[in-house]
RNA sequence: GUCCCCAUCGUCUAGCGGUCCAGGACAUCGGCCUUUCACGCCGAAGACGGGGGUUCGAGUCCCCCUGGGGACGCCA
């Protein structure tokens, strides 16, 4: 049987790294056994699920390279298939209506905590014949009251809970729509889904929809239930755990086979390697090899983790990333006095993020207001006035001009002066970058054009003269 | 409270009864390199939650406790 999975979200908020990554094991999991992947989403709580959040968890899923063979499916178009299989089970006395109210329901949950018990409905309604008047019922699966429901998960093994615990759930709304777990037993079930791989906050809920499914004469798909993420606190993920959102990630300058990588390896490994590319996933996860416990997202790991994949790209495969940076810091790429290419292969080996590439290299886009105060003071001192002056008329001299002819300037006025080679190049970085960080100065300068780093070096000139006064 | 799940360095993890005075990675702290910041290299510190078993032998198997997470909704 060709393996089926399914990633089905509910479009209640963007897509968090949470669900991104049980996204990443049914799409590799799919993708290693040349099945399909379905994206299905669950919009059947008509009041939290917005159009701009099924937006954000395509955008995300798309961005993470995580594409899928079919859907998206909306579950809100498929009610009638929903209504059909609750009217199956209805008439075979499968599922009954109940006319609890909510305060009755209510009151027996209360009574039930404060004898010590789980709340749990009773099956007070189920031989119930006669409606009651102006209550709209619910629907009710009757599940089983004796023996055990097995479920042999591919990650936690075999987890067997007693039917005794598990009471009769609604499966429709007193408006008749669909509850979750009717409507998941039916998608995967028409689906075809053979796999399914999910946050284990599901594990509970999975003997419900094995009994649904069994009352339905359903073979049941192969579950592996993955650990949960967790926040710094090692409390459930939430907005206030800082950048928990995909599309979050991307603008703060990562890049996704960085993020998929971090998260393939929160409770995945493969002995004591650490870079996994798409490929190399593809050909060594394995969703059995997913180990049991919760694991805490490390941002300080992604952002080495995205450092090695910065380093790793190609110049031209950051131009897009960079240029997205740049835009919304309000710079023009085409700004750049030089190929952009040679301007990023400068900044790589000293970026974590796309995000520090476009803050350390906004110099050369465009030109700063004032010198960093710190960084001015310490470097731009009288002392200086002559070297930088030398160095000024060398490089005017110039008639090429290129990393090695700049740095032969710098050389010889060091040298003549018997200074150290940083003296002269670290105030220099500051004339012309306005900061303490750049990369090698021949190389910031050769990027940044003669007649740019001329202006500057002036400009630098006077303030010093200036401040001397 | 009840049920389910989980438990190795701060964090992610290796370990599948002896080769573990527990290995790797990130972070941290030293040092080297150095034209700043980085990159890179070298080194240090840092963990088997507790108690009982089983066994010649337990991080590894079993039980209890503790701790954490999840579920218990006309949310998904």
């Amino acid at each position: 049987m060709t393996v089926r999975t399914r990633f089905a979200p509910s479009p209640t908020g963007y897509l968090h790294i949470g669900g991104a990554r049980t996204a990443l094991f049914s799409w590799l999991h799919a993708r290693q056994n040349a099945g399909a992947f379905v994206l299905r989403i669950e919009d059947t709580d008509r009041e939290r699920s917005t159009p701009e959040a099924v937006q954000a968890i395509l955008d995300g899923m798309t961005w993470l390279g995580l594409d899928w063979d079919e859907g998206p499916y909306f579950q809100s178009q498929r009610t009638d298939r929903y209504r059909e299989v609750i009217d199956r089970l209805l008439a075979e006395g499968q599922a009954y209506h109940c006319y609890c109210t909510k305060d009755e329901l209510d009151a027996m949950r209360e009574a039930q905590r404060e004898a010590g018990h789980k709340p749990m409905y009773d099956g007070r309604c189920r031989n119930r014949s006669e409606p009651r008047e102006g209550v709209d019922p619910v629907v009710r699966f009757r599940a089983p009251d004796a023996g055990k429901t097995v479920a042999d998960d591919r990650i936690h093994g075999r987890v067997a809970f007693d039917n005794a615990e598990l009471d009769d759930l609604i499966i429709a709304r007193s408006d008749g729509s669909p509850t979750y777990n009717l409507t998941v037993v039916v998608d995967d079930w028409d689906m075809g889904i053979t796999d399914v791989i999910r946050g284990d906050d599901h594990l509970n809920n999975t003997p419900r929809q094995m009994q649904i499914l069994a009352a339905l004469g359903v073979e049941p798909p192969r579950y592996a239930h993955v650990p949960m993420i967790l926040g710094e606190d090692k409390k459930r993920l939430s907005k206030r755990h800082g950048a928990v959102s995909v599309l979050q990630y991307r603008q703060d300058g990562f890049l996704p086979e960085a993020l998929i990588n971090g998260l393939a390896r929160l409770g995945w490994s493969h002995g004591d390697d650490e870079v996994f590319t798409r490929d190399d996933l593809l050909r060594l996860f394995r969703v059995d090899d997913v180990g049991k416990q919760a694991s805490v997202f490390n941002q300080d790991k992604l952002l080495w983790l995205n450092g090695t994949y910065i380093r790793a790209r190609e110049p031209a495969e950051l131009v897009e990333p960079l240029t997205e940076q740049l835009q919304s810091r309000g710079l023009d790429p085409a700004a750049a006095p030089a190929d952009l290419e040679a301007i990023i292969a400068s900044l790589q080996e000293r970026s974590k993020t796309v995000a520090e590439m476009a803050d350390t290299g906004r110099f050369f886009f465009a030109d700063f207001e004032a010198f960093d105060a710190k960084a001015a003071q310490k470097n731009l001192k009288p002392a200086v006035e002559e070297p930088l002056q030398a160095v000024r008329d060398g490089l005017a001299g110039l008639t090429e001009w290129t990393a090695e002819s700049v740095h032969g300037v710098i050389q010889a006025v060091v040298d003549a002066r018997d200074l150290k080679f940083g003296k002269v190049a670290q105030p220099i970085r500051v004339a012309v970058t306005g900061g303490t960080v750049s990369p090698p100065i021949d190389v910031t300068l050769r990027l940044l054009g003669q007649a740019t780093t001329l202006e500057r070096l002036d400009r630098a000139l006077v303030y010093i003269r200036e401040r001397a006064a």
